[in-house]
RNA sequence: UCCUCGGUAGCUCAAUGGUAGAGCAUCCGGCUGUUAACCGGAGGGUUGUAGGUUCGAGUCCUACCCGAGGAGCCA
C-alpha cells in the first residue's frame, strides 16, 4: 500500500490507495474522484471507455466520504491538484456513506463544532492538526536534546495548585479531587531529583472565560530546571520558540500554504527576542493612550497592543508581585517586583508563555503560603522542597493551542485541538 | 455575571406588517480534463420556544432557550 504523501515516488507504477472519497466531479464519460487517505488528497481519473461498465457506474454512485480502495497507474499531470493523479483501474467500495452533512460550501461555527468528529476530515483541519503535531514534536525534541527528562505529573490532585483560580472538582472515593491546572509544583520536586525536567499534558481551568484565547481543557508543556535563573529561563524559552517555528517552516510548508499563512512573518522569529520590563511596558501602553496604573495586570487588550509593537515575540519581565503567583521569587534589588516573565507572541496574539524563578528560601515560602491563605498541610510537601537542598530554580509553561494559533495566524484557539472544550461545548 | 449581534429548508443566507424564496447538498437527466466544475429538472418549511398586539406576524412587543463576538475572570 502506498500513501498519497509519498505518491511522487511511484510515478509509472501501479499503486493502491486506501482512503475516502473527498469530492467528485464528473464530465460525461469522465469522473474525477478526489481521494484522501489521511496523508493527503489525490485525484483518481475514471474513464468510461477504459473501464468495465460496472466499475464506472460504481464510481458514479459514490457519495462524499464513502470509504474506498482505488488502484491504478500513477502519473504526473499538470492539471491534477497536487501534480499527480491515478488512472483508475480498480475500485473497491468498503462502505457507501450516507449523505454527508459537511458539504463543499460554507458553514457556520456552531454547525461545524457539532460535527467536529467529521470536520477534522477537511483540508483546513488536516493542515492545522499536522502543524499541531509538528509543534508538539519539536518542543519535546528540543528539550530532549538539551537533556531534559520528561516527567508526567498527576491530573487528579488534592487541592488547588494555587488556591486562587477555579478548578474542576470530581468525586474521589470518600473525598474530592481536582483536575490539575498545572504540573509545575510537582515538577519543582522532580527537578530537584533529575535536574532538568518537563511535563506535557492536559490542564483544566473552570473559569467562565468566553474569548478566542481560552479553552477549559488545554495542553501545556512545562519545563523546570534546578540552578536556572530568570535570564536562563528567558534564554531557554527563546531557543525553544525559535526551534519550533524553524521546524514548522522546514517540515510543514504545504500546510502553511493550505492555511494561507505567510511564512515571512515566521521567518522573522529570530533571536534575540526583545526583553522589556513591566515598567517599560506600562510606559509604552500609556504612550498609546491606555489608562493603566502601575500594579495593574495586563488584560487581553494590553497584551495585543504590546505584541503589535514588535516583529517577533517579546518578553515582559519583573511584574508587580501582586499580579503574580505566590511562589514567584521577588527581585532582590526591588522586592515589589518578581523575577517572572511572560512571552507575548507578535501580531496581536499575546501571551503564549508564562513563568519565572521560584522562591527557594524556606522562610519566605512559608510566609507566602500563609499570606496567600493556602492550606499549609496540603502544601507541606511543596514547602519541604525548601528544607532539603533548596536551590534557585525556574520554569515556565507554554500553551500549545495559543502557540499553534499564532504560528498559523488563526482567529481562535478552538480549531487547534481535535475536540475543543469550551464553556458551552462538551460535545462531541 | 454583564454588553453587543444573531436563530427562516440538511447547510449558507434572502424575504416594506400582506402568496415563505435562492445557492449548495439529495434524487433524475446531460457533458471526454474537472479544479468549491458546469447545464436542465424534481422533492424538501411547526420561521428557536411560550405568550401578546393586529383584519393579518418570519417581520412589532414581553419572557425564556440556544449560539457568536467581547468584557470581567484567567501561572
Amino acid at each position: 500500500m502506498v500513501t498519497i504523501e509519498r505518491i511522487g515516488e511511484h510515478v509509472g507504477e501501479e499503486a493502491e490507495i486506501r482512503g475516502w472519497l473527498y469530492n467528485m466531479r464528473s464530465s460525461g464519460a469522465l469522473r474525477f474522484l478526489l481521494v484522501r487517505d489521511g496523508t493527503g488528497v489525490m485525484q483518481a481519473v475514471a474513464v468510461r471507455s477504459d473501464l468495465p461498465a460496472g466499475v464506472f457506474d460504481a464510481a458514479g454512485a459514490l457519495t462524499q466520504e464513502s470509504s474506498i480502495i482505488v488502484a491504478g497507474l500513477v502519473r504526473e499531470d499538470r492539471r491534477a491538484p497536487g501534480g499527480y493523479e491515478m488512472a483508475l483501474r480498480r475500485l473497491e467500495v468498503v462502505q457507501l456513506a450516507d449523505p454527508y452533512p459537511i458539504t463543499p460550501k460554507e458553514h457556520g461555527v456552531e454547525f461545524l463544532m457539532d460535527h467536529r468528529h467529521l470536520w477534522l476530515r477537511s483540508q483546513r483541519q488536516w493542515a492545522i492538526m499536522r502543524v499541531r503535531a509538528e509543534v508538539e514534536r519539536a518542543l519535546c525534541r528540543y528539550l530532549d536534546d538539551l537533556g531534559y527528562l520528561r516527567m508526567d505529573t498527576p491530573i487528579l490532585t488534592p487541592s488547588a495548585c494555587e488556591g486562587t483560580t477555579t478548578l474542576f472538582e470530581t468525586p474521589y472515593f470518600e473525598r474530592r479531587a481536582y483536575l490539575a491546572q498545572s504540573g509545575q509544583l510537582y515538577n519543582e520536586a522532580t527537578a530537584a531529583a533529575f535536574g532538568r525536567v518537563y511535563c506535557f499534558g492536559p490542564t483544566f481551568r473552570a473559569e467562565k472565560s468566553k474569548t478566542r484565547r481560552h479553552l477549559t481543557e488545554f495542553w501545556m508543556l512545562e519545563p523546570e530546571a534546578a540552578y536556572l535563573d530568570l535570564d536562563g529561563y528567558m534564554e531557554l524559552a527563546e531557543g525553544l520558540v525559535v526551534a519550533v517555528v524553524r521546524q514548522v517552516l522546514e517540515r510543514r510548508r504545504r500546510e502553511l500554504e493550505i492555511l494561507q499563512r505567510d511564512p515571512a512573518a515566521l521567518e522573522r522569529v529570530q533571536p534575540p527576542f526583545p526583553r522589556i520590563t513591566y515598567d517599560e511596558a506600562v510606559e509604552r501602553l500609556r504612550a498609546r493612550g491606555a489608562t493603566i496604573a502601575w500594579g495593574d495586570d495586563f488584560g487581553g487588550d494590553e497584551e495585543t497592543v504590546l505584541s503589535r509593537e514588535f516583529d517577533r515575540p517579546v518578553f515582559v519581565h519583573r511584574y508587580p508581585a501582586r499580579c503574580k503567583a505566590f511562589y514567584m521569587q521577588p527581585d532582590p534589588a526591588r522586592p515589589e517586583v518578581v523575577l517572572g516573565a511572560d512571552l507575548l507572541a507578535p501580531e496581536g496574539y499575546g501571551e503564549i508563555i508564562g513563568g519565572g524563578q521560584r522562591i527557594h528560601d524556606r522562610e519566605l515560602m512559608e510566609r507566602r503560603i500563609e499570606e496567600t491563605g493556602l492550606p499549609a498541610a496540603e502544601y507541606q510537601w511543596y514547602a519541604d522542597l525548601r528544607r532539603y537542598g533548596a536551590v534557585p530554580h525556574s520554569g515556565f509553561g507554554i500553551g500549545i493551542e495559543r502557540t499553534v494559533t499564532w504560528i498559523l495566524g488563526l482567529e481562535h484557539v478552538r480549531e487547534t485541538i481535535p475536540f475543543p472544550r469550551l464553556i458551552n461545548r462538551l460535545y462531541p
